[in-house]
DNA sequence: GATTTCACGTA
DNA sequence: CGTACGTGAAATCC
């Protein structure tokens, strides 16, 4: 089966585009003009899909330009559906794609002067595998119509392979879906509030330091109300564990390392135990979230920008850069709707066991989602406190095996076998160093493991992908379903968070697009099981900042 | 100069 | 001996 709608492939390096189909060379030109020639296509060709080798060179003007792109194939996102990993270069996309032995492969020219194959300026060289030359942006400039060309046949050949794969299809157009909703969320950013922002940073690191000299007071300042605790060892480099592990040694602190969890039952035998727990909190504001971040990633439009990515190298999470996905707490009130703005902040509730039940199939497993609390459910089903089944559950997708769990993991054996079963697969071929495939049909690679230990880890990573990774699956396909509901109402997703959406919308439409999103969510997780009896839940509501309305 | 270790933020 | 990611500071490797 070839993949849906007419492909009109993109390839941009620099100034310079093109556009191809399966009928040829479409456009070839300035990356100006191609803004006008995707615009017009988008408007006339209802069942244009675009495609590209990647989408943030490909996408990334056409989103500046305001575009709105309804589809897309992303040739980099379905090679990793088929093969796993994460950074790859075209030639070994067009190679999978093809059928070829990636042993094979011609090597890249190194540039020599006596290299030979420098002259061979074929785009399809002999064995069939695409020259290597393709990696270099200057050769890519000189032969943007030939990449286009390629990446039309290209999909084509993966839409054969992943159609053959159950739900194969509809997670290739979902993740490529992502990856152009990374590339909106790049160019678009996140709403700060800057006075805000500014106040609270102010609070935990201090004012705005005027030059070095100044910073180096201010953090010498956020030293002393830990070191004045301890007269005589005013020398110790709070910032280097060695020393701070010597310290607390001194005052009878016996720790192997100074993680603040392993320093926290010390807080009182000395106040500079809190005092340093404390400082750690200011330092950590200070140095990745302080003055230097904020003028590094947000713009004269208040806007804070990091760089998105759809789909990691393990689990298949989006990630997000410039801290996006690890703000601390105390920051969220900064992030906050424009005037005459919400945000409508919905995040999925429970949704790692509710995705278990659908991947699985387990019947019991899948009666218990019919709650809202899926846990009380449980608990009955086991016959245990809430607390004690919550844990089981954590237990058995992330492959605790020891403590208080190991009763309650038995009964969740002989309860939900079937869920139990799909687990212990998953972790027993990542030990045995095979890859896993989630339930949409993404390919995840073990890591080779020498001992025992270091293979028990790897099936705890693979137990636990099947689960995260098909609950980013379902996160997107939410999100994507999302993009398209609001957009009639002036909303835009500004933030994606791994089970937690961010909308920001007219004020006029809070109502409608907060409804959009509940709705949304019911026909994705329908579509995504297969109208399958599991049911997901949501908690949505409309604030005018991050912080509020958060549990 | 690049890589590793420690630490900690989020889910 | 619960999983993943990104970030920064210091130590360590080459």
């Amino acid at each position: 089966m070839s993949v849906r709608g007419a492909l009109y492939a993109v390839a941009v390096q620099g100034d310079h585009a093109a556009c191809a189909t399966t009928d040829g060379v479409q456009f070839d030109g300035a990356v100006a003009d191609l803004v006008r020639f995707v615009e017009q296509t988008e408007t006339s060709v209802a069942e244009a899909r675009w495609v590209w080798w990647a989408a943030a060179p490909a996408a990334t003007p056409l989103v500046r330009a305001g575009l709105h792109l309804r589809r897309s194939w992303d040739l980099t996102e379905a090679h990793r559906l088929l093969v796993g990993g994460f950074e790859v270069g075209i030639d070994e996309i067009w190679a999978v794609a093809a059928g070829l032995d990636l042993a094979g492969r011609p090597a890249p020219s190194t540039g020599d002067l006596f290299d030979l194959r420098a002259d061979d300026d074929a785009v399809v060289g002999a064995g069939g595998y695409l020259n290597p030359s393709c990696l270099q942006p200057d050769w890519q400039q000189a032969h943007l119509p030939d990449l286009a060309r390629m990446a039309v046949v290209t999909a084509d050949r993966q839409g054969a392979l992943l159609s053959r794969r159950a739900h194969g299809m509809s997670t290739a157009t979902s993740e490529s879906g992502a990856a152009l909703l990374c590339v909106e969320l790049t160019v678009h950013g996140l709403p700060i509030d800057r006075p805000v922002l500014e106040q609270l940073i102010t609070e935990t690191a201090g004012p705005r330091p005027r030059d070095a000299a100044d910073a180096d007071r201010i953090r010498a300042a956020r030293d002393q109300l830990v070191l004045r605790h301890v007269p005589g060892r005013g020398a110790t480099d709070l910032r280097n564990p060695a020393h701070v592990r010597d310290l607390l040694h001194s005052l009878g602190v016996r720790v192997d390392d100074t993680r603040a969890w392993h320093l926290e039952p010390y807080r009182d035998l000395h106040p500079v135990v809190g005092a340093l727990l404390d400082w750690r909190k200011a330092e950590r504001i200070a140095t990745t979230y302080g003055w230097s971040w904020l003028d590094r990633f947000i713009g004269a439009d208040d806007r804070l920008r990091g760089t998105w990515t759809a789909c990691d190298g393990g689990a298949g999470r989006m990630t997000a850069g410039a801290g996006l996905h690890s703000l601390p707490t105390p920051l969220r009130p900064a992030v906050a709707a424009e005037p005459g703005h919400v945000l409508v902040r919905a995040d999925l509730g429970q949704v790692e066991p509710r995705v278990l039940a659908a991947v699985s199939a387990d019947p019991d497993f899948a009666a218990a989602t019919a709650q809202d609390d899926l846990y009380a459910t449980v608990a009955q089903q086991l016959q245990l406190e809430r607390p004690a089944a919550k844990i089981a559950v954590l237990a058995a997708m992330y492959g605790q095996t020891s403590g208080p769990a190991a009763d309650a993991l038995q009964r969740m054996e002989r309860t939900y076998p079937r869920a139990l079963r799909y687990l212990r697969t998953a972790a027993e071929r990542g030990e045995q160093g095979q890859p896993v495939m989630t339930y949409g049909g993404r390919l995840v690679r073990s890591r080779p493991a020498a001992d025992p230990a270091a293979r028990r880890a790897i099936g705890r990573f693979t137990r636990n992908a099947v689960v995260q990774g098909a609950a980013a699956e379902l996160f997107k396909a939410w999100a994507l379903t999302v993009r398209d509901a609001v957009r009639p109402w002036g909303g835009r997703i500004v933030l994606c968070l791994h089970d937690e959406l961010l909308v920001h919308a007219p004020a006029a439409h809070a109502g409608r697009t907060a409804q959009a999103v509940d709705d949304a969510l019911q026909a994705a997780a329908r579509r995504w099981t297969g109208g399958g009896p599991v049911r997901f839940v949501a908690d949505i509501k409309v604030v005018q900042r991050w912080s509020e309305a958060k549990e």
